[in-house]
DNA sequence: GCGATACTTAAGCGCATGCTTCACCAACCT
DNA sequence: AGGTTGGTGAAGCATGCGCTTAAGTATCGC
């Protein structure tokens, strides 16, 4: 999943996808790369829940699904949010030790 | 910054740093690898700006630094909400014709 | 000073990834 | 029917990634 969106190409294709559906070779358009290529990040997309497709005679039509989006996303927030939580409790006790430390070696 | 988070290794440095600073040592202690590797990782994670290390004598403390975390959460969460505010839009009115699709497919 | 500890650096290795080409099928158009 | 368009599948290749080993440096404790 987030394997899925560490590739550039992919976050372009998501992010073409935002501004709604689209077929294989609009997707590939903007793309500079063949049209197996593109379909080979879809496909990785696809196996992450990032978008879901639907065939209609020869031509493939792509969405976004938002589901994925959302486990990625409330992953992050829960790991933000409990570092900041800890970091209200002792972490500003730390970051004066960091400033001692930085001041002594200066 | 994706492609840090990319790697289930590195994802499971981020949750051990949730709980609070921790020596590269302890860092690698659950990771079954040389220690080698995961200062590599660590390196990685460190150039994506999701942690900050301070090496005091010869220990190298590691924190996480949530502003990268909060830049992805940011992206995700534009993109998402871009998605479904379109699908609001025009979305009832597709998945109206997706449904029709699949009845007369069927 | 000396050994142990906590990293660091460099080199190398195997496998995954991203991409291309080529051959192919299926649907559309006229 | 026959050409064109849109997509599929299998190799193959080059690069990058994750990991290891091995050797080195700097600090700590005695």
């Amino acid at each position: 999943m987030f394997q899925a969106l560490a590739d550039p190409n992919r976050r372009q294709m998501v992010q073409r996808l935002c501004e709604g559906p689209a077929s294989v070779s609009e997707l590939a358009q903007p793309l500079q790369m063949t049209l197996s290529a593109v379909v080979q990040h879809l496909a990785v997309l696809e196996g992450a829940g990032l978008v879901r497709t639907q065939k209609i005679g020869r031509v493939r039509t792509c969405q976004l699904d938002t589901q994925a989006l959302r486990a990625a996303e409330r992953w992050i927030s829960e790991r933000r949010a409990l570092w900041e939580r800890r970091f209200d409790r002792l972490g500003a006790f730390l970051a004066e030790q960091d400033q001692d430390l930085k001041e002594g070696g200066a």
